[in-house]
DNA sequence: ATGGGCACCTGGCTGC
DNA sequence: TGCAGCCAGGTGCCCA
């Protein structure tokens, strides 16, 4: 599912609903996420008022006065605004309930998605301590990634989906970005220039943007908080465009597969 | 350390 | 119509 530009559309739609509220129920129709959800999940929430909602990687941080929701979607998972009471429908597995009478609805029909609340700061939760530099922030840049992907013979495309290196960029995003920075994406990490490396971080920061921009992508389970798609799907140049004209020079778009995931280029634009 | 593969789960589509 | 097989925005974990 969701990427970064995803889970940061979803964030921008919460933030403003949830900042503030005081938590008044929790209602769980299926503990089994990828990690169950405790037996006391819903008496830590209750009763707490929520300061903000931030986002680490793909994950969606709710921060309250006594600790922090943390959030994944995973594959398949979304968050919905609605009015409390709002009949179920099928995954829809936890409710979280307002004072306003609003109710933020957690579906995720695969479940790899999850949720956990941490006391203390979430920097140093098990499944935040190890990830890598946002790639918008100023620590991930050409030197960086230059030094990173020194002495790698992993494809350049796993080696961006490696949430070591940097964080947010998912299946789509990384078929995208190498196409956008010509570069084609089972060349040897260790292998591109200087000025491919450079060329890549700002290509990924410049689709992760221009994703954000209009919602993210909806390919199928994916909406945004108001249940409205994303637009980004229509500015793709070759996820899942195998044997279709390259939108740059008509070239038919190819297909693999690395590491269990399938990948899209164009031969022509991207070397 | 690095690289490769599997597992978790449900639904939608294809082809026989 | 039924059903087997394959595929799907992620990522933690195990093995060599």
């Amino acid at each position: 599912m969701p990427e970064l530009p995803e889970v940061e559309t979803t964030r921008r739609g919460l933030e403003p609903v949830m900042t503030g509220r005081k938590i008044t129920s929790i209602r769980v129709a299926e503990r089994r996420l990828r990690w169950p959800l405790p037996a006391d999940f819903e008496a830590a929430l209750v009763g707490r008022r929520v300061t903000g909602v931030g986002r680490r990687a793909k994950y969606l941080l709710v921060g309250t006065d006594a600790g922090t929701l943390l959030v994944h979607l995973g594959m398949s998972g979304s968050l919905r605004v609605l009015a409390a009471g709002t009949a179920r429908e099928a995954h829809d597995h936890v409710d979280i309930e307002l004072d306003s009478g609003r109710a933020v609805r957690f579906n995720d029909p695969r479940r790899f998605g999850s949720m956990h609340f941490i006391r203390g700061a979430p920097e140093h939760h098990r499944l935040l301590r190890s990830l890598a530099p946002e790639p918008f922030g100023a620590d991930f840049n050409a030197d960086y990634l230059w030094s990173r992907t020194r002495g790698r013979r992993v494809a350049i495309k796993l080696l961006i989906m490696n949430a070591a290196i940097v964080v947010g960029v998912g299946n789509i995003y990384a078929s995208e970005a190498l196409f956008r920075a010509r570069i084609s994406p089972r060349r040897a990490a260790g292998r591109l220039s200087r000025a491919e490396v450079a060329r890549l971080v700002g290509a990924i920061r410049r689709v992760l943007a221009a994703a954000i921009k209009v919602g993210g992508t909806t390919l199928r389970d994916y909406v945004r908080t108001d249940g409205s798609p994303g637009y980004f799907r229509q500015k793709l140049f070759v996820y899942e465009r195998t044997g279709a004209a390259c939108r740059v020079c008509r070239t038919p778009i190819r297909h693999a597969v690395q590491g269990q995931r399938s990948t899209y280029w164009c031969p022509s634009c991207q070397r």
